[in-house]
DNA sequence: CCCCTGACATCGT
DNA sequence: GACGATGCCAGGG
Protein backbone atom coordinates (compact mmCIF):
# COMPACT_ATOMS: atom_id res chain seq x y z
CA UNK A 1 0.00 0.00 0.00
CA UNK A 2 1.21 3.79 -0.20
CA UNK A 3 0.75 6.68 1.96
CA UNK A 4 1.19 10.01 2.06
CA UNK A 5 4.63 9.89 3.76
CA UNK A 6 5.82 7.36 1.18
CA UNK A 7 4.92 10.07 -1.90
CA UNK A 8 6.48 12.60 0.05
CA UNK A 9 9.69 10.56 -0.11
CA UNK A 10 9.28 9.74 -3.02
CA UNK A 11 8.87 12.94 -4.22
CA UNK A 12 12.06 13.86 -1.88
CA UNK A 13 14.37 11.84 -3.94
CA UNK A 14 12.70 12.86 -7.56
CA UNK A 15 13.77 16.68 -6.88
CA UNK A 16 17.85 15.05 -5.30
CA UNK A 17 17.48 13.57 -8.73
CA UNK A 18 17.62 16.38 -10.72
CA UNK A 19 20.40 18.71 -9.34
CA UNK A 20 22.72 19.00 -11.79
CA UNK A 21 26.67 17.91 -11.34
CA UNK A 22 28.39 20.76 -10.01
CA UNK A 23 25.77 22.54 -8.49
CA UNK A 24 24.10 22.23 -4.83
CA UNK A 25 20.74 22.96 -3.41
CA UNK A 26 19.74 23.45 0.20
CA UNK A 27 17.53 20.87 2.67
CA UNK A 28 15.04 23.60 2.75
CA UNK A 29 14.96 24.40 -1.20
CA UNK A 30 14.82 20.64 -1.57
CA UNK A 31 12.05 20.36 0.68
CA UNK A 32 9.98 23.19 -0.71
CA UNK A 33 9.92 22.22 -4.54
CA UNK A 34 8.85 18.77 -3.11
CA UNK A 35 6.04 20.43 -1.70
CA UNK A 36 7.11 20.10 1.66
CA UNK A 37 7.43 24.09 2.63
CA UNK A 38 9.06 23.51 6.41
CA UNK A 39 10.29 20.09 5.71
CA UNK A 40 13.54 20.86 5.96
CA UNK A 41 14.43 18.16 8.62
CA UNK A 42 12.58 15.58 6.80
CA UNK A 43 14.69 15.79 3.70
CA UNK A 44 17.61 15.40 6.12
CA UNK A 45 16.19 12.46 7.10
CA UNK A 46 15.23 10.87 4.10
CA UNK A 47 19.14 11.87 3.04
CA UNK A 48 20.16 10.00 6.41
CA UNK A 49 18.39 6.90 5.38
CA UNK A 50 19.65 6.52 1.90
CA UNK A 51 21.41 2.94 1.49
CA UNK A 52 25.42 3.39 0.87
CA UNK A 53 25.57 2.81 -3.17
CA UNK A 54 22.87 4.60 -3.89
CA UNK A 55 22.49 6.39 -7.33
CA UNK A 56 21.08 9.72 -5.56
CA UNK A 57 23.40 12.84 -5.62
CA UNK A 58 22.94 13.14 -1.90
CA UNK A 59 26.11 14.81 -1.70
CA UNK A 60 24.90 17.86 -3.58
CA UNK A 61 22.37 18.59 -0.74
CA UNK A 62 23.58 21.13 1.63
CA UNK A 63 21.99 23.76 4.77
CA UNK A 64 21.34 27.00 4.48
CA UNK A 65 24.62 28.02 5.29
CA UNK A 66 26.44 26.53 2.71
CA UNK A 67 27.68 24.01 4.43
CA UNK A 68 27.92 19.93 4.99
CA UNK A 69 25.76 18.99 7.75
CA UNK A 70 27.16 15.18 8.33
CA UNK A 71 27.73 14.51 11.42
CA UNK A 72 31.40 12.64 11.97
CA UNK A 73 33.97 11.89 8.73
CA UNK A 74 30.84 12.22 6.73
CA UNK A 75 31.07 15.72 6.33
CA UNK A 76 34.34 15.39 4.52
CA UNK A 77 33.29 12.54 2.14
CA UNK A 78 31.09 14.97 1.11
CA UNK A 79 32.97 18.08 -0.01
CA UNK A 80 35.39 15.67 -1.57
CA UNK A 81 32.48 14.43 -4.33
CA UNK A 82 31.49 18.17 -4.46
CA UNK A 83 35.02 19.53 -5.16
CA UNK A 84 35.64 16.61 -7.41
CA UNK A 85 32.64 18.04 -9.22
CA UNK A 86 34.10 21.42 -9.58
CA UNK A 87 31.90 23.10 -6.34
CA UNK A 88 34.28 25.21 -4.59
CA UNK A 89 34.62 25.50 -0.54
CA UNK A 90 35.88 28.72 0.53
CA UNK A 91 36.55 28.61 4.72
CA UNK A 92 34.77 25.26 4.43
CA UNK A 93 31.75 26.51 2.83
CA UNK A 94 29.64 27.06 -0.55
CA UNK A 95 29.41 30.27 -1.82
CA UNK A 96 25.35 29.57 -2.64
CA UNK A 97 24.72 32.49 -4.80
CA UNK A 98 27.38 30.72 -7.09
CA UNK A 99 26.75 27.69 -6.93
CA UNK A 100 23.01 27.16 -5.69
CA UNK A 101 21.12 24.89 -8.29
CA UNK A 102 18.19 27.97 -9.11
CA UNK A 103 15.61 25.40 -11.40
C1' DC B 1 0.62 10.56 25.97
C1' DC B 2 5.16 12.85 27.25
C1' DC B 3 9.92 13.62 26.16
C1' DC B 4 14.04 13.59 23.55
C1' DT B 5 16.68 13.73 19.30
C1' DG B 6 18.07 14.93 14.54
C1' DA B 7 22.27 15.29 7.47
C1' DC B 8 16.96 22.05 9.05
C1' DA B 9 15.80 27.24 9.00
C1' DT B 10 15.29 31.73 10.97
C1' DC B 11 15.69 35.29 14.34
C1' DG B 12 17.63 37.87 18.27
C1' DT B 13 21.58 38.79 21.13
C1' DG C 1 30.23 34.97 13.20
C1' DA C 2 29.12 32.20 17.24
C1' DC C 3 25.12 30.85 20.37
C1' DG C 4 20.82 29.95 22.15
C1' DA C 5 15.88 29.91 21.55
C1' DT C 6 11.90 28.81 18.66
C1' DG C 7 9.36 26.60 15.03
C1' DC C 8 8.87 22.52 12.21
C1' DC C 9 8.34 17.42 10.95
C1' DA C 10 8.99 12.51 11.94
C1' DG C 11 10.92 8.60 14.87
C1' DG C 12 11.78 6.14 18.86
C1' DG C 13 11.71 5.13 23.95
Amino acid sequence: MSNALDDADERIWQVVAQIPRGRVATYGQVAALAGLPRGGRRVGRAMAQLPQGSALPWHRVINAAGRTAIPGAGGERQRRLLRAEGVMFVNGKVNLQRWRWCP
